[in-house]
DNA sequence: AGTTACGCTACTTATTATGTTACAAGAATA
DNA sequence: TATTCTTGTAACATAATAAGTAGCGTAACT
């Protein structure tokens, strides 16, 4: 399978609706990305049940931010798109009979469990609002 | 798609075999790992091509260890079974026109290549003897 | 009423490790 | 030499899951 890139796309679009002052329609969004506002719903769902954003139907309806992007970590949305499997590497068998098999799956849990923690803590440490700022210093310097 | 359990089950045979004075069929590791014996040769294969085992043909034929397991990292056997993408998760896109996705796409990254080092570190940092070790300390220590 | 837009269900597609079948070829044994 | 055991490999099937698609329902604005 692809990567699983909902984190990605939903930071994409919750920064690009920071930027535009209306609501944006699944429609856009989904222009966007390259993709489908079926898609779009479906992943949007996730954030809009965290309240982080809202949906708003009719005309002049779509999505708009219901936080403040300070208040949002990578993390936050990684969770709110469903929390996906981080590791495509590991064991499919968590506590096995044979006693080797035991030793090798706790060593390589245990260096899949420090790094996912490393992970989990960065994405912990950055929010949106981090991210436009980036954004804005990129702009200022020029390409 | 399931997890990648090449490197788990990989490890797994090695200790195994290391215990083993004789060749393994491939019939037999199948069986340890419940899979089929051509799963069995398809992956070992890319640790044959790296001098990790040698396998013979005929009558008493089958697997046998060709290195001392202190010259095998776990980070060897990853490679040799082909290195295989590490995360579930991340961007498709590497370098979109967008500037916001751009950005986006670095913060992740940076995260993911952060976590990526962590764990190449830890599984370069241990050798089957040391997995042999722990197994050998865990049985004289009871259950 | 009509149009716009989300909500949701059901189905299809794409990708990839894994599983399976079939057959070729080499090596030991009788 | 014939038989049997075992690996090597190609070709195809299966499973899991994110993503893509179609259709219809429902709410809201004009």
């Amino acid at each position: 399978m692809r990567n699983d890139s909902r984190l990605s796309r939903m930071l994409h679009v919750l920064l690009h609706m920071a930027q535009h002052n209306k609501p944006m329609t699944s429609e856009e969004i989904a222009r966007m990305l390259g993709t489908n506002p079926v898609v779009v719903r479906r992943t949007m769902a996730g954030l809009r049940d965290e309240g982080f954003v809202r949906s708003e139907k009719g005309h002049g309806g779509g999505w708009v931010l219901a936080t403040d992007l300070k208040e949002v970590s990578l993390l936050d949305v990684h969770r709110a798109v469903g929390g996906p499997r981080i590791f495509a590497i590991g064991s499919e068998r968590p506590s096995p009979d044979c006693a080797v098999e035991r030793v090798v799956n706790e060593a390589l849990g245990d260096a899949l469990r420090e790094a996912e923690t490393l992970l989990i803590a960065r994405l912990d440490a950055v929010n949106l609002a981090d991210l436009a700022q980036r954004f804005e210093l990129r702009c200022d310097a020029g390409p």
